[in-house]
RNA sequence: AAAACAGGCUGCUCUAUCGUCUUUAUAGCUUUAUGGCUAUGGGGAAGGAAAGUCCGGGCAGCACAUGGCAGCUCGCCUCCUAACGGGAGGAUCACGACAUUUAAUUGGCGGGAUAGAAAGUGUAACAGAAAAUUGUCCUGAGUGUAUCAGGAGUGAAAAAAGCUGAUGGUAACAUUAGUGAUCUACAAACCUCGGGUGCUGAAAGGUCAAAUAAGUUCCGGUGUAAGGUUAGCCAGACCGUUCGGAAUGGGUGGACUGAUACAACUUGCCAGUGAUGGUAAGUGCAGAUAAAUGAUAGGGAAUUACAGAACCCGGCUUAUAGGUCUGUUUUUAUU
RNA sequence: ACUCUGUUCGUCUAAUGGUUUGAGGACGUCUGCCUUUCUAGCAGAAAAAAAGGGUUCGAUUCCCUUACAGAGUA
């Protein structure tokens, strides 16, 4: 059976790259979550995983710490459980990729609801490839 | 027993599967080694407010941060505390709702205020004769003037505060006797007196590796003029100029440390009206770094409130479903 | 994480440093006049101290708490 884990080197955190996703990235948007994405070609960092994820919401919109902090659960969650799909992919092994999960809706969603977003996020990055 | 008000305590739980952070044991891979990665098992994983950032302290750097002024801040008394603008117990004053009384009054409760107005300056609308060196009208004392006592009217306010002694109290103060004729209120107006206070803030600061110019730092000699220093002013301190030697290296992105064992928590006993202190035994209880607690299914009365640690403590303030305890008042029932 | 400002009609703003404050002005809104009608013009009206507490005889102003908005430090 396939593990659904999420390790700690499969999140995003170089500035460098989540500052280039949001100048040049490539968005897709499934209110209320947008995602933007970018192939990584740095070929300095090789042994990293292919794959990277982060999230993040507003402090405008949620002005609660809990209310930011739950909905980037719900969202890392539901990555968690998806992204098996994406690795089983041809094309995607050929070189390394970044996401950054941005939520922009104003009320606090369910996690049925997010699920079937992200799932729509990623169906529309696997046409898109 | 119910309702209202005030205060204290508590702050959903269990099972299964998948997943996150941390610690530890074993195995494998890697490394000169410390260590790192992976797998499996065990332990631990947000709060009473983690919040607001309103105070106090620890800790760190800046001249091993020294004195005065300015500025800021506090201000009844005694005590608690590492400290505080916090807390406990008391004193005085007016206010509020309640009870009581025909009424004046009295009673406990509640939150608040209280250094100095006899050091000086200032302000006190309207009304009123007069708003602080003021004296209208009426009555009485007085021959009369001056003065004294009582009353009227205006207004928030219209003339007894102080001093000396005695008694009680650690004290604030209370009671009482005498003396006393230039005396109100406001200091959350300026101000005076007394106490406290240097500034900055973990994005502080320290160590390591990669890379390298201007430069920077250190040591020794020389030197004390301008000027400079995370510093408002004065003093004091240090730096400076030049020569020689040594070390380091801007920006960028990292790792480790700071950083979780202490004013710690729990229980018992003792002292105290109480805050709190002493003592004995036991416990080890988050430590992330783009930042860890979630998802699904099912139960237990049941869509649980407010809400997420970011260096750490002591308070204050604010938010809060449900449960629970105590006190006061009212109503009803029983004895 | 830390530091600091501000909040006055629908909007932008003023003065008051405690006593005729009945809170002033501009733009906007409404009503009337004028005009064949609209605009413009003239006349008039409505409309505001973020919330709560305290000091005071009296608070928009002084003090405290809370809410909201904004700015700065990397």
């Amino acid at each position: 059976m396939e593990k659904h884990t999420f390790k700690r080197s499969e999140r995003l955190k170089s500035k460098k790259i989540i500052g280039e996703i949001f100048s040049n990235g490539k968005v897709i948007g499934a209110h209320p979550i947008k995602l933007f994405w970018i192939e990584v070609k740095d070929s300095s960092a090789i042994d990293q995983p292919i794959l990277q994820f982060a999230f993040t919401v507003s402090k405008k919109k949620f002005k609660k710490a809990v209310d930011r902090n739950r909905i980037k659960r719900l969202m890392r969650e539901s990555v968690r459980l998806q992204k098996h799909e994406l690795i089983q992919m041809d094309e995607i092994n050929k070189s390394r990729f970044a996401f950054m999960f941005l939520y922009i809706g104003e009320e606090l969603p369910e996690y049925q609801n997010v699920e079937q977003k992200i799932k729509k996020c990623i169906d529309q990055f696997k046409i898109t490839i």
